[in-house]
This record gives structure tokens, sequence and C-alpha cells, in this order.
DNA sequence: CGCCTACCTACCCG
DNA sequence: ACGGGTAGGTAGG
């Protein structure tokens, strides 16, 4: 294990923490029980603390001694999974140009970054994530790494696990086993889909589709059992690379009618059609980042930012509203 | 296409 | 205290 503190120069406003880790992009962040001020988050099979400072994040790595690098290192694994090559101000800068909505959000929510997650984490943890809540799947997603990953390490009187590869998720045995465990019928989504990726050619398949184009790669996850448009999407825009793509859930729906889309048709479910077209909308306005930026724009609109002064965030929770 | 229903479960709210 | 409604959807008809 390494205690050491370790510096990646960054500022608040190319990266800002808060909103990126608990936007609901990962499902394995969470704040240090005690110090408020650090994230505890799991990835790369190392456990990660994370602080951040004015003009840097303050990090330490815990994992297998015989794994453990040097501070470079780890910075460029920080760099790749917080895609910080990327230059988020001339973007911020060019999507407040193209809307004005963003404009507004962007003041309070600068520095979202869309994360660069491991492709069988996120298709896992998003097939969790149909219509459930936020505590619930973070719960699922922590049992999956408790019954199938591996052991990374003990931190602060906890262990820590891996996510599980899609070969342990594969097994006959599996289904049952979460199934008893709380998952309900996506125990039996997760199961077929890993079986369906591992009949594929397992990770290595996973791999090949992030030479894929957005279209096509959409569809071959929407083969998957448990992964629908709104899931393929999720996938495709934070672990294939494909920042075009705009998942829609419900909430999307609902403010894309009434901030962007007055005509948009009222429907209890968002249909294909309407899916399509909200997505298509997006694209037009941000161009092909329209998934991060439109990201960025519904992180202000999220509950747990609630009471923040913008004007996107009222239109949720009606009931809720003060004032 | 659009619409309908069932699907697990934990948590919230009246 | 108990019970219906709901939560970042999806599959199947």
């Amino acid at each position: 294990m390494n205690g050491n503190w370790f510096k990646l120069l960054c500022s608040k406003k190319e990266l800002q923490l808060e909103g990126t880790l608990n936007g609901g992009q990962s499902f394995r962040w969470k704040k240090h029980p005690q110090k408020h001020e650090q994230w505890i988050g799991v990835f790369l099979n190392k456990l990660w603390i994370l602080e951040q400072k004015d003009d840097c994040i303050m990090y330490q790595v815990h994992e297998k001694k015989s794994q453990i690098q040097n501070e470079k290192y780890y910075n460029q694994l920080l760099k790749n999974y917080f895609q910080l090559n990327l230059d988020l101000r001339k973007h911020y800068s060019d999507w407040s140009e193209s809307d004005q909505y963003f404009k507004d959000a962007a003041k309070q929510f600068y520095g979202i970054r869309i994360l660069q997650q491991d492709v069988t984490e996120n298709i896992f943890s998003f097939i969790c994530s149909s219509n459930n809540h936020i505590s619930r799947i973070t719960s699922m997603v922590e049992k999956l790494a408790q019954f199938y990953g591996d052991e990374i390490c003990q931190y602060d009187g906890q262990t820590y696990h891996s996510f599980p590869t899609v070969n342990s998720l594969a097994p006959a045995s599996v289904e049952q086993k979460l199934r008893t465990n709380g998952f309900g019928y996506r125990a039996k989504y997760i199961s077929k889909s890993a079986q369906y990726i591992v009949d594929k050619g397992g990770e290595d398949w996973l791999e090949k589709l992030k030479e894929m184009d957005y279209t096509h790669d959409r569809k071959a996850l929407m083969a998957l059992t448990g992964v629908g448009a709104k899931v393929a999407d999720c996938i495709s825009l934070m672990s294939l690379g494909h920042l075009e793509s705009v998942p829609v859930d419900t909430h999307v729906y609902q403010i894309a009618k009434r901030l962007y889309m007055h005509k948009l048709p009222t429907t209890k479910t968002v249909t294909d059609k309407i899916y399509s077209q909200i997505g298509d909308y997006f694209r037009q306005l941000y161009g092909p980042y329209a998934g991060w930026a439109q990201t960025v724009l519904f992180c202000a609109d999220l509950k747990k930012f609630q009471g923040n002064n913008i004007e996107i965030s009222e239109a949720k929770n009606p009931k809720k509203m003060r004032s």
C-alpha cells in the first residue's frame, strides 16, 4: 500500500471534482466519510483518494505493492481518465456562444468533464441504472465488485474491489446469486449480456467497438439484453469516446421540451422518434461534442444541486420549491 | 411507428 | 403503520 500524496497540476476551471464525480456518470465515487473534501473511488484496479486544490489535484493511490508506480505515471492515468487533453474552456466558450441556457449554467457548473470510463464497468453499471434510483444503483455496483471483483486493498477499515471482468460475470450461477441479492430483473440482463459478450470475443470485442463509429457501435450495444437506446448512448459517450452521443432519459426529455423544443409531443415514455429528435437537436446545437455539452447543461438540473440559483434547476421538483 | 404492460426493489411520502 | 407511487428504461406483444 501507499500513503504518499502526489500532485497533478490542474485548475478548478479545467476540472471540477464535485460536479464531475458526483454527476451520475460513475457510481464508484464517494466522499470520504470523515474528510469531506476528499473523494474515494476505484478505477484501473486501484483505489484513488482525490482532493481538489485551487491549482491542482492532490491524490493518493493505493494498490498492490508489486504494481506501485511513480507520480509521472499516475498523473498520466488521471489525465486520461479526466480527458485533460481536451481544452474544456475553449469548448465551454463555443457552447456558450451557441446557447444562452448553456451560458447561464456554465458560470456555476464550470469544469464538468466526461470521464473516460472502463467499458465493462460502464456497461454493467448502466444496465443496473435502468428504471432505478442512484442510491440503489450504487449499492448494486458495489455488490458486483464485492462478489466478482478482485480485492485491491484495505483502506479506513473498508475492503475495496476492482470491477469484475466480463468473464467473471458470465457463469450460469451469476443470475441466481444476483437475484437473491436484490438485483431484480436486472440479474438476468447482466448474466445474459456477459454471456453474449464472451461469445463475441470478450473484452477484445469491446475494445474493437472503440474503433467503430457512433451509429454502428450503438447498434452493436443495443443487441445486449437490458441495453436500450439510453444505456447504449451512455456507454458510447462515457467509455467508447463518442462525444456526439446524447443519452435521453425522461428528465432530459422534460427539459428539452420545456426549454428547447416546445412542439415536442407529450408522452409518458420517450418514443424512438422523440428520442432521435432530441439527440439530433442537441447535435445540431452544440456540434460533435454535444453529449459533453448536454451533460454539463443537465448537471445544473440534478437534485443534489437544488437550492442553487440556476434557473434550469427550478423545473425539476416543483413540490420541493421554496419561496 | 406508437402504445401498452410487466418487470425487481428500496425508498419516499401521504 | 401501511400501501401506493416512483426511480436517469427495456423487452415483448
